[in-house]
DNA sequence: ATAAACAAACAGGTTGTCCTGTTTGTCAAT
DNA sequence: ATTGACAAACAGGACAACCTGTTTGTTTAT
């Protein structure tokens, strides 16, 4: 039975907040217990909506789960990878800036909850098509982004420097999940060192 | 209702066989689908058996999933990459065969699942802490192994060892992750390149 | 007036787990 | 050598909780 007019309570109307909330709200869940981990009512709960509301504004779980990807997860990457990349002198010591920032954080935090693009790279990418494909512009961008500024140091090709791109997302991401296998920053500062001998050498 | 005596199917007797046939089928589907995506009814249909008799094996789903990291994971990386490690001559030609070696396997086969350790501990390690400690301990005996044999070479201190062997995983597990993303052996190989630059630099 | 933005309740399937009953092997007593 | 007792190894559902998704109705903005 329908409640009547007395007692329902009063909508909020603001769509875009609502929305955004919705979005954080699984970003968050989806980062702490992963995508199948996290139940629709688990994200209704916590995000103090209704499921009325989700539905208005994502279809499906898997609707919202996509675009998590397409504005959370790819925002998250933009902002601690690209960004500084971007704005930084040199390309060696911005990556070994921020991944010895983020083993920081990790340490000051206590807890580690990994990379959200690899959590949901290795949750999803081979069981869905659809996920994969978003998943792997986020990399395709981030690589080339590398690829361009390592390109600007003297004496590299552009072949090598794709190839060192492709290695320093692939020694990160991999320290990333050292890192949270063992609930510790360290790892992440191996490989920062490590990255910049190699950066070096070439 | 229960079924009469007549018609019930006969047992298989067979506990050993009955064991492994579960716990081989768990794993295949953890692998494909992770865990949380995998249902304990999909396991016991694709393993033909009952759900009398998964449960009789494994009380619950974790006791399940505990046990294929226990013995199928592990047993994993004891075959890739332990074994050939130990009985190598070099272990920087040994790490460069066993990355290219499996580039090839996955081009072949035309899919990529990625590797079983990294796949459940970015799913389970961080949500639950029997499930990472249990993935710890098959990482940390990886980095050991590697360390040892990488102590070996001429001119090199257990620090240094220690360093590049977290990095060998690092790069190793996270040319996975882009592999898995790109559905392609390639960045296997670049990994395996890089790796090998780094290891005779030092 | 119309449509977007919700609230509330619900439908129907799926989930992990458990329970009861039957079959088979084992081992000791006869 | 046969029998009896007992425990392990299943078969076949049963079940409540939970799952995703929908529907219906009310509220607000335009």
């Amino acid at each position: 039975m329908l409640q009547t007019a007395e007692n329902r309570a009063r909508r909020k109307n603001d769509p875009q907040g609502t929305r955004t909330n919705i979005l954080d709200t699984a970003f968050e869940l989806f980062q702490t217990r992963g995508y199948n981990g996290t139940s629709m009512q688990e994200i209704v709960a916590a995000a103090g909506v209704t499921a009325g509301a989700v539905h208005h504004h994502f279809a499906t779980k898997k609707a919202l789960g996509l675009e998590v990807i397409r504005q959370k997860v790819a925002a998250s990457v933009e902002e601690t990878w690209l960004q500084p990349l971007r704005s930084a002198d040199s390309a060696p010591a911005a990556i070994s800036a921020i991944i010895e920032g983020l083993a920081r954080d990790m340490d000051a935090r206590g807890s580690v909850r990994g990379c959200p693009l690899n959590n949901l790279t290795l949750e999803l990418s081979f069981a869905d098509p659809d996920f994969r494909e978003e998943l792997r512009h986020i990399f395709d961008d981030w690589r080339a982004t590398l690829a361009k500024r390592l390109l600007e140091e003297a004496g590299r090709g552009i072949s090598d420097a794709k190839d060192l791109a492709a290695t320093v997302v692939a020694t990160y991401s991999g320290a990333m999940a050292l890192a949270k296998v063992e609930q510790s920053g360290e790892p992440l500062r191996i490989g920062a060192r490590q990255l910049a001998i190699l950066l070096r050498s070439r």
